[in-house]
DNA sequence: AACCAGGGGCCGG
DNA sequence: CCGGCCCATGGT
């Protein structure tokens, strides 16, 4: 990984198995858009980390409108570019048993590129929470009304409201913005975390999984899912796996004599990805 | 231990 | 158009 050059604004950047529609397509995040731009292959725009960014791919190389600054303070550690992911891959094959590789390595082939990002713990569980029996399309409107609604004005886009704008906002407020029956669960985690009754940091620093994933649990609405989901994309805790509808469809198509993800270890969360991105694209 | 409700809207038939 | 379904969970 290194920055190629700095040129109107944009850094070029050289990564190794890095896709920009892969990885903010796949799921994880619902503050990006694909934007018509003739200079790239692949462009979104969004906002993370209270700033508004695009992200780019032209061939084999990543472009982001951002400061040489900010990318090593902040987009760096947001897109994993630290991470080896070609020996993640191999690893996460040769972790099978020989029957069940064959499947796998068609799944991390088909999803070549995808990158955990590392998001903003709240943000995170927050999003998770509003994502429940849900789908993306209408995950991402909730959002984003909710950001516009309650988050920091950034000149035509809007930072995703902190838990204590939320939490002052009140119950009613947060239905309003057609959450349904998850409003309640919002609120209770704007309230937990605005009032240091949950710590998000001190969920960061658990020292396991479960421990991690109790303490989010603490919040009404928030299970074994959304807690993984969480970990795995807002807390960095790749051996989060987040078993959805999706998942079982896949380990029961491809696995049917089961998947146990523990044999992953703590890269488990990227095979989830790979595994989900699977069943997402491809048919039979 | 099985159901079942609870927003709203996507999406396939 | 209509009805099943949705990156789950808590309550019965």
């Amino acid at each position: 990984m290194e920055i190629i050059s700095n040129e109107n604004g944009w850094l070029r950047i050289k990564a190794d198995s890095f896709s920009v529609f892969k990885t903010f397509d796949c799921g994880q995040c619902f503050r990006f858009d694909p934007v018509e731009d003739e200079n790239f292959d692949y462009r979104v725009d969004g906002v993370a980390f209270g700033r508004k960014i695009s992200f780019a791919q032209l061939n084999d190389e990543l472009y982001i409108n951002t400061t040489e600054d900010d990318f090593n303070n902040v987009w760096r550690a947001y897109l994993a570019l630290d991470t080896d992911y070609a020996a993640i891959d191999e690893k996460i094959v040769a972790s099978l048993p020989q029957g069940d590789r064959a499947h796998m390595r068609l799944a991390v082939e088909t999803g070549k590129g995808i990158r955990i990002l590392r998001q903003d713990p709240w943000e995170a569980l927050c999003s998770f929470i509003i994502s429940q029996n849900n789908n993306i399309p209408r995950i991402k409107k909730i959002i984003a009304a909710m950001s516009e609604k309650y988050g920091e004005d950034l000149g035509g886009a809007y930072s995703f409201p902190t838990a204590e704008a939320l939490y002052q906002a009140g119950e009613e407020a947060i239905f309003a913005l057609k959450t349904g029956f998850r409003a309640k669960y919002i609120f209770d985690a704007a309230k937990k975390v605005a009032t240091g009754e949950l710590d998000l940091s001190q969920v960061e620093k658990a020292e396991s999984y479960e421990k991690a994933a109790e303490m989010l649990m603490s919040v009404s609405g928030v299970g074994p899912k959304v807690a993984a989901c969480s970990l795995l994309f807002g807390f960095g805790r790749t051996d989060a796996f987040p078993i959805d509808v999706g998942i079982k469809r896949v380990i029961e198509k491809r696995f049917p004599s089961g998947l146990d993800h523990t044999v992953f270890g703590d890269i488990a969360g990227i095979a989830q990805q790979y595994l989900f991105y699977y069943e997402r694209y491809i048919e039979g």
